[in-house]
DNA sequence: AGCGTGCCTTGAAACGATTCACGATCATCG
DNA sequence: CGATGATCGTGAATCGTTTCAAGGCACGCT
C-alpha cells in the first residue's frame, strides 16, 4: 500500500490541503470541528508526513522559527575507532554537549581508512547534519571546504589545520611531562612504546619525550612499535622488552591500553613495578584507576575536549556566515600513581 | 551561502537541468564534453545533491533500480552506552557486516532512557534509516509497529519481543555455568555483584546462576547491586565485600568490567585470587584476558551476535513485504583462565 | 444597510531533483 | 536530395509538503 499524502487525507476530511497541513503544524489555527475531522481521516488512512517533501519544502531553514515537530539537524562525530575507551570518551563529552543544546549525535568511525572516512562525510551530508566533529584520517583543506558548502560545520578533533576550529591536547607537553617525571625517579634506560601506524597525537606524545630527555642530554634505549595500542599488545611489547639484553628501567606507553597490558604482563612474569621498571601510560582511562597497579598516567582531559568541540560547533553553526575559526589547545596532566 | 541547486549548475554549464541530472544518474547518456563542462560547474560551485528532493520524486522506491550514485539507506544501531566495551564489540560486528553490505551503520546511544531512546528512533526515521538494531530499553510492541509503519526493519540486540527479529544470548545458561563452575570449585559460600539498574539481560544471568545454585539446594550469600557497571564500582563492590561477617569464598561478577575492578581491588588488600576468593566474570571483553589475573569469564559470542543481527536486518529489510520474523539465541561458552 | 473585525479556510506557488516525450542536429545511404 | 536513424538536449510535468495572500463568513457596531 503506498503510503497515502496529505491530499487524500485532505479529500477524506473533505477540507483543502493546506488546511491538513496546519492541523499537523499549527493546530491552533484551525477550528475545532475541522482539526477532529482531519485527525480521525489521518488516523483511518494511517497517513505518515513525508519527510522528504516536508524539509524540501522548508529548506535550509534554522532552528528559529521551526514548527513544533521540526527536529534540530543533527551533528556528527566521527571517531577512529568506537573500541577505544579514549574515542568514546571524547565522544561522549561531545554528546552530552550536543544534547544539552537540543542537538542529537550520530557516531560514526572511519576505522583509520581515508576511504570510510568519505563515505561518512558523504553519509552525513546527504543526512543534513549541522556539523561534523571528527578526528580525521584523510580529510584535508580541500575536503573541508567541501563539507562547508555542503553547510556543515567543521571542527577537528586532536589535529589542527588552517582556517577550521580545532580542539586538541598538547601532546608535546604532555610527552615531555612524562619523560621527565621518569627521569625525575632515577631512570636512566628509559623504553619508548607506541603504534605502528603513527598516528599524529602518539607522534606528539613520543617527540615530546624525546625532547625532554634530549634537553637531559639523554636519548630513548629502545622504541618499540606495536601493531596497535591494544592491551594485548602492550603484553606483546612487555615480553619484547624482557628479552632485551638489558631491561629498561622506565617504559613510557603511548596509550593506556598498551600501559595496562604491559605492567600485568610484567607483573605476571615476576617484575616489580615500579621497582624493577616503571611504567607510565597516557590518557588516564577510568582503567588506569582500578588497574593492579595503579597507573601513573598522563591525564586527557577528553571529556573536556569533546565538550570544548561540541561548543566550538555549535557556534559555528549558529554563526555561520562570518565565523572565527578558533583553534583550542589544552594542557594534560600528570597524574601520579604507583606504577611510576 | 545556500548551498546551489542543480539550476545554478545548469546556468553556469549553459545546458539545461534535465541534462545535469542526466550527468549525475546516467552519465553514458551525455556527450563528453557536455558532461566535462558540468561537472567543471559542479566542482565550481560545490554543489551538492539535494536528498530531499531527490527522494521525494522518486518517491518509496527500493533497492531495485537504483541509479548509481545513489546510497544505499543506512542502518541505526542503538546501544545503552558505547563507552562499555561489550556494546562496542557487539556494534562493531553488526558495522562490519553491514559494511560488507555496502550499507553503512550510524550509531546512537540511549544513555538507558526510553526518552532518549525515542529521540534516537525518530532520528532515524526521519534520516530513512534501512532499519534499526536496538538494545531496546523502553521500546515496545507499539513502538515496533510504528518503526515499521516508517519503513525500517527492527533487530532487537540481547532482547526478544513477539513479532519481531531478535538476536539474543541465553543469559540464564551462561549464568548457570558460571556458578557451576564455583560449585566445582568447593566454593560454596557465593556472592553476586550487578548493577542497580537491573538490566534485564544481567536480571537473567542473576537468575541462571542462583537456579544453579537452587539445583544444589544452595543459595546466594549475597547479593550486591553496584551503582553502574564498571572497574570503579567493581573495587567498591570489592571494599564491601571484605567489609562482610563472612567473606565469600566464590563472587560472579555481571560483567567483566566489574570482575576486573573487584579482583584488583582484592589483590590490592592482599585478598589472593583465586586462593581466598574465586573471582568469574562475563563477556570476555579484551581486558579480560590480558589483566593481572587472567579472568575465568563467560564469553558472549559478541561480535557474532552483531553480525547476526545485522543479517536479520539485512534480510527484513530486502524481504520487507511477507517477512518472517528470526529469533536467534546464542550460547555463551565458559573460558577457565586464573582467577577461578 | 454598511462596515470593520476576527476567525477559518482555500488555492496556488514554491522547494529541488527526476523523468520522459519530443526536437534538434548530423551523418549515412540509396 | 530526401529519408532514416542515432545521438544529445530540452522543457515541462511531477513528487508531497509548507506557506501565504486572499477570500468567505458571522458577528457586532454605528
Amino acid at each position: 500500500m503506498p503510503p497515502s499524502s496529505i491530499r487524500e487525507v485532505a479529500r477524506r476530511a473533505g477540507v483543502s490541503v493546506g488546511t491538513v497541513s496546519n492541523v499537523l503544524n499549527r493546530p491552533d489555527l484551525v477550528a475545532e470541528a475541522t482539526r477532529d475531522r482531519v485527525r480521525a481521516a489521518i488516523e483511518e488512512l494511517g497517513f505518515v508526513r513525508n519527510e522528504s517533501a516536508r524539509r524540501l519544502r522548508q529548506g535550509g531553514r534554522r532552528a528559529d522559527g521551526d514548527p513544533p515537530g521540526a527536529r534540530p539537524r543533527p551533528f556528527g562525530v566521527v571517531v577512529e575507532d568506537l573500541t577505544n575507551p579514549y574515542a568514546t570518551d571524547v565522544a561522549r563529552g561531545a554528546e552530552q554537549a550536543l544534547n544539552a543544546a537540543g542537538h542529537d549525535a550520530l557516531w560514526l568511525t572511519n576505522d583509520h581508512s581515508a576511504d570510510k572516512e568519505r563515505r561518512c562525510l558523504e553519509l552525513l551530508e546527504q543526512q543534513h547534519a549541522a556539523g561534523v566533529l571528527i578526528t580525521p584520517v584523510g580529510l584535508g583543506p580541500f575536503g573541508i571546504v567541501r563539507l562547508r558548502a555542503a553547510g556543515m560545520a567543521v571542527v577537528l578533533l586532536d589535529h589542527t589545520g588552517p582556517g577550521v576550529c580545532s580542539v586538541r591536547v598538547d601532546h608535546v607537553a604532555g610527552g615531555a611531562v612524562a619523560a621527565a617525571h621518569l627521569l625525575g625517579l632515577g631512570r636512566e634506560r628509559l623504553a619508548f612504546v607506541t603504534g605502528a601506524a603513527h598516528p599524529q597525537p602518539c607522534q606528539e606524545r613520543l617527540d615530546g619525550a624525546a625532547h625532554a630527555l634530549a634537553q637531559a642530554g639523554r636519548e630513548p634505549a629502545v622504541t618499540l612499535a606495536q601493531a596497535s595500542l591494544t592491551p594485548t599488545e602492550g603484553a606483546a611489547a612487555a615480553r619484547r622488552l624482557l628479552a632485551l639484553d638489558q631491561v629498561p628501567t622506565g617504559v613510557f606507553c603511548a596509550n593506556d591500553l598498551l600501559a595496562v597490558g604491559l605492567v600485568n604482563e610484567l607483573v605476571r612474569q615476576g617484575v616489580r613495578v615500579p621497582e624493577d621498571v616503571a611504567v607510565i601510560g597516557y590518557d588516564d582511562i577510568e582503567l588506569a584507576a582500578t588497574a593492579a597497579v595503579p597507573l601513573t598516567t598522563v591525564r586527557q582531559p577528553r571529556h573536556e575536549l569533546g565538550r570544548a568541540a561540541a561548543e566550538l560547533a555549535l557556534t559555528e553553526a549558529a554563526e555561520e556566515p562570518r565565523h572565527e575559526h578558533r583553534q583550542i589547545v589544552l594542557t594534560p596532566e600528570l597524574v601520579v600513581r604507583e606504577s611510576a
